[in-house]
RNA sequence: UCCGCGGUAGCUCAGCUGGUAGAGCGGUCGGCUGUUAACCGAUUGGUCGCAGGUUCGAGUCCUGCCCGCGGAGCCA
């Protein structure tokens, strides 16, 4: 008898199979048992009806408990009653090990502080399923996004001498003989130096930040995507930046229904964010537009030009649009040393910010970066930086200098955006943050 | 670090102006041939976050501490 997988049970219609998995929960009607099971590929329902099993095997069906391990034989059927549309009548039936004691997870409600004390045990279920699901194939597309592009994946230290932007706080590493290093809160600078080897190229690591961040957009360890090219400048940095984010969107789409709808997220909300043709304001614009609604009695506040967004700020702009929004040239003094300044206005830099619709907030970071060696060494002197930790960077400037660009995308805001989770800490399998290292 | 809220059964919660601990779910036993977090009956289950104080008496009032949740700042 052929091994099935759920997620192709459809295929089996009609046939005999084997089916390996977990009992997630049991429904009885006295001569008829629901058993609720599930094989890693999916969730589907197996039917014990009396007539059709020995009566030891339909005893022990009416016994068995949550997180049992067991493989089913049974007849694959379309049925409108089943959930998904098929289930397994049940010719027989194996346990392959018995949970000791009582299953924490019950199919009632639980709090979020004991979802995550059980997060190994979570993850098993409905919910992280189908959002680590979405995680995967958004991986999965990024990486054939940039490889249709002639983008090398280039993997960036995690262990690093020095900060890329001072203000960040690290994580101290002990090396040795009392040396320290940091855990890299970014790969961008390295990223640059393989531009110049390789044309361009994306990171795909994790980054850390020694944040002490208590809120639903903030993680202590994150993963981030940071395609950087040479010979790319800030036009095609930002039709990059659409094209990449509304692939991913199409793909989840198209590949990931079945989890979105578990997760009850509308997909008629993604539909314009696949579509592209992302709204752009500038710095100033968008400045203009809080006040605006600031003034038609909006539930935010103004800010002078001049200032940085804060978070209810930017999800106030993102409310206004029905797809991510492009926030471009900010104010140099409040933006990173590297990034290039404007053709016609030297104040701003050729940067810009996406913000994911639904107050969702910033996905993206990105900029075209300083190629002029002699202004870049002026930046890092007005930023107060160590110059002899950028050594290695200015040479990048000194040998073959050529305009460039890149960002940086949140992969856990991203996977909560399009989930439509109200958190990030669902978007990664297990979570580090301020208040969680456990398990 | 700051502001707000919370911690009672394995889980989710109720518990009034202080009077001696409750429900649903889960577990166990039984019933039911189409359940959808099934339902029905029985049963099991407590260091009321920790420490101290007030009181004849504290889950309830006071003080300190710990932990968590939501938000801000910072950012992706």
């Amino acid at each position: 008898m052929q091994r099935a997988f759920i997620e192709e049970i459809a295929r089996f219609e009609g046939e005999e199979v084997r089916l390996a998995g977990w009992l997630v929960n049991r429904r009885s009607k006295g001569k008829l048992h629901f058993l609720i099971v599930r094989d890693g590929t999916g969730f589907i329902q197996a039917t014990v009806f009396k007539g059709n099993v020995d009566a030891a095997t339909f005893t022990r069906a009416d016994h068995l408990r949550q997180e049992t391990a067991l493989e089913v034989f049974g007849r694959v059927k379309a049925d409108a009653r089943a959930p998904g549309g098929y289930e397994i009548e049940v010719l027989g039936l194996e346990v392959l090990s018995e949970p000791e004691g009582e299953y924490p997870i019950t199919p009632k409600e639980h709090g979020i502080e004991f979802l995550m004390d059980n997060r190994h045990l979570w993850l098993r279920h409905r919910r992280p399923w189908a959002v680590m699901r979405i995680r995967d194939e958004i991986e999965r597309a990024t990486h054939e996004f940039f490889a249709e592009r002639g983008f090398v994946r280039f993997d960036t230290p995690i262990l690093t001498p020095n900060a890329v932007e001072g203000t960040t706080e690290l994580f101290e590493v002990d090396l040795f003989d009392g040396q320290k290093a940091y855990l890299s809160q970014s790969g961008q600078l390295y990223a640059e130096a393989g531009a110049m080897a390789y044309g361009r190229v994306y990171t795909f690591g994790p980054t850390f930040r020694a944040e002490r961040s208590k809120t639903r957009r903030h993680l202590l360890e994150f993963w981030m995507i940071e395609p950087e090219a040479a010979f790319m400048e800030h036009e095609e940095n930002v039709a990059l930046q659409e094209a990449y984010v509304s692939y991913l969107v199409g793909r989840v789409l198209e590949n990931r229904s079945r989890e979105l709808e578990i997760l009850e997220r509308d997909p008629r909300a993604l539909e314009p964010a696949a579509a592209g043709d992302y709204p752009r304001l500038s710095y100033r614009e968008a400045i203009d537009l809080l006040a605006k609604l600031a003034d038609s009695g909006e539930d935010v506040e103004a800010i002078p030009y001049g200032e940085d967004f804060g978070a209810p700020h930017e999800a106030a702009i993102s409310r206004q649009f029905d797809r991510p929004v492009f926030v471009e040239k900010y104010p140099a003094a409040i933006k990173a040393f590297y990034m290039q300044p404007d053709d016609q206005d030297p104040s701003l830099v050729k940067n810009d910010d996406l913000l994911a619709p639904e107050g969702y907030g910033e996905i993206i970071g990105g900029s075209e970066r300083i190629h002029e060696p002699g202004l870049l060494l002026k930046r890092i002197r007005e930023h107060g930086l160590p110059e002899e930790v950028f050594d290695w960077y200015l040479d990048l400037r000194r040998y073959g200098a050529v305009p460039h660009s890149g960002f940086g995308l949140g992969l856990e805001r991203t996977v909560a955006w399009i989930a439509g989770l109200a958190h990030v800490r669902e978007a990664i399998p297990f979570p580090r943050m301020y208040t969680r290292m456990r398990p």
